[in-house]
DNA sequence: AAGATTTATGCAAACGTTTGCAATTTGTTT
DNA sequence: AAACAAATTGCAAACGTTTGCATAAATCTT
């Protein structure tokens, strides 16, 4: 730093007005005249001045921070490792960044369980965005009934008192079930975890389809990780053989380890197996077989959910709301 | 909210005392009395009192916040879809906590180019932690050139006026190769941006052990994406047939879109070719082939760009510093 | 038991903005 | 040219902490 930090008083004095006048000017009040706003705007600029946050916070009682909490869920290892995860937390920033907001990382591990408190009262966010619903909603649910503006990335079915964005993750069982039926398969696992909220929808969905089709379900029930859904087929394929030939995969990262058991044993995907994953990661155009992915549309929901967050803080009440899916076809469900 | 925000002053009417005692009970402040202390803190607990961090930073001159900025090339597409950028926010957000830091996450698109302006003059944060060089150094160099504590995740071995913490990628790039050449590998191409700081010293590493085995160097040239990487080699397969029987990428991601224009081939990895990536990212394990990798230690990393930063906030100066690296040894380079 | 220390608390002034209200300047109307 | 309205600007009081200094209470000396 080259010189002592100046301040409003300091650009006040330099232009020979009152600190209410810069600081209105650099707001872009429209009570003062145009011309003194102009001025007073260059000159900031050439002097590298920008406002001391902690005390325009202080003074507004707003803080235009959001805090974005991962919801991870204490015993599995989902975590760090789900590229989607992370991906959406990109989108989000962007998302945040488009309506001027900053965005305040945090994930459930730390920050003491009480957000309401930690994030809000602290005066550290405005508001609360919320990335996976979890197991459990206890936390989420706590910070609602509080009354911090709150939206939360997960299935907007699930009943709630606060907002949830995101797909419809029943419909996406579905389809992608659908699509497995009408590629010829008959005998269709689900892999995954369907205690966990999102995926219980996902596994409904799936229910429908078969039951329709008058086929037989089979759910392997394993954590969402690629290596639990390793071993998962593994040990079916020891003990059972190959008793399917179809996989509904709750997630892209969970289908790859399904795959690669497979291929271990020269199981060809799709012929003797075919494959439908969900999330649409990068990896899913990249890996041979390429991967069929429900793909779920996060740009779009990112700036609902930023959109969301503003109108709750502009004092409306939102609802839940689903944003559109899209199966996309590649290689693994060919026939 | 039930009620109104608490302040430090009510909870001093309550407990009967003055405001600064209370202050001073809840910085644990051994000026306070122990018994004093432990009523005071017991209190604010119970009443779900939190400090005004806005009113404490305008008063301390201090935020306890880091900015975390994924520096982003602007022409390429890296971005939000490299898993391993990501990854390493989530450590070193799980680095800052350990500290009692916030993390305040930014990319280079937003926040204009003047970041000691934007972040550290407007007191949003007390320092700068960089994911990545980038192509430019212009940004970081007039950061730290303007005085603003900052640390660089990326090449070590770049010469700086700021510290930088990352792997020895010049090491990482020639093991990779050694590796590759200890398999029977003879004509190895090196896949990636040599313009990139940290390619370059990967591809600098690759050069020396092509050079000491008298073999000889080709490099393919693309972007650092996966589709670049399958286009780039499709293309050479298109026009020079299988010229080559090894591969060393200089990420993952890249590796796969390699080893997706090969398999589609039916070349066999890594029978017809040897294949190690960079990065060793969650994939690397599940892809089948399984991927060789340089492993970088991102935990160790993100842990000492923190304790960095924060003796940087103490004023003391400090230097580069190299992280170890390891070479995960799987299927697609054995033979 | 009265001074000299040590320990524990309180007073009041900052930190740098924003904003309601008052005051001034400028323009308009009669 | 006086009276009024409108457009600009300035004054000063907040916002809720922290902290140097002064004070009060408790403990120790001799």
């Amino acid at each position: 730093m080259n010189d002592r930090k100046l301040k409003l008083a300091d650009l006040a004095k330099l232009a020979g007005v009152s600190t209410s006048t810069v600081s209105r000017a650099l707001n872009d009040n429209p009570l003062i005249k145009q011309e003194t706003r102009d001025k007073l705007q260059q000159l900031a600029k050439k002097h590298n001045f920008s406002l001391n946050t902690a005390a325009s916070r202080l003074r507004t009682q707003k803080t235009n921070v959001v805090a974005v909490i991962i919801n991870l869920d204490g015993d599995t290892e989902q975590s760090i490792n789900d590229p989607f995860l992370l991906k959406i937390v990109g989108e989000i920033n962007l998302a945040l960044n488009k309506f001027g907001l900053e965005l305040l990382l945090s994930n459930s591990f730390m920050a003491s369980d009480d957000w309401a408190n930690y994030f809000i009262n602290s005066r550290r966010a405005d508001g609360i965005i919320v990335v996976g619903q979890g197991k459990s909603q206890a936390n989420i649910e706590a910070a609602a009934n509080a009354g911090v503006p709150l939206v939360v990335w997960g299935d907007p079915k699930t009943p709630s008192s606060y907002p949830i964005v995101g797909s419809d993750n029943y419909l996406g069982g579905r389809i992608a079930t659908e699509h497995l039926l009408s590629n010829g398969a008959k005998n269709i696992l689900f892999l995954g975890d369907p205690g966990h909220a999102e995926i219980s929808e996902r596994h409904r969905g799936y229910l429908d389809a078969i039951n329709e089709a008058k086929a037989t379900p089979h759910v392997v029930s394993i954590d969402i990780t690629s290596s639990a859904a390793y071993k998962g087929i593994n040990q079916l394929l020891v003990e059972k053989g190959l008793c399917f030939d179809g996989i509904m995969a709750c997630s892209d990262m969970v289908a790859f380890g399904a795959m690669k058991a497979l291929k271990e044993r020269y199981i060809s995907i799709p012929n003797d197996v075919a494959l439908v994953g969900f999330d649409d990661i990068a990896m899913a155009d990249i890996s041979h077989p390429s991967l069929s992915s429900i793909k779920q549309n996060t740009q779009r929901a990112s700036v609902i959910l930023v959109e969301k967050l503003l109108a709750q803080l502009a004092g409306q009440s939102v609802e839940s709301q689903v944003v559109e899916i899209e199966l996309v076809n590649r290689q693994s469900s060919q026939r």
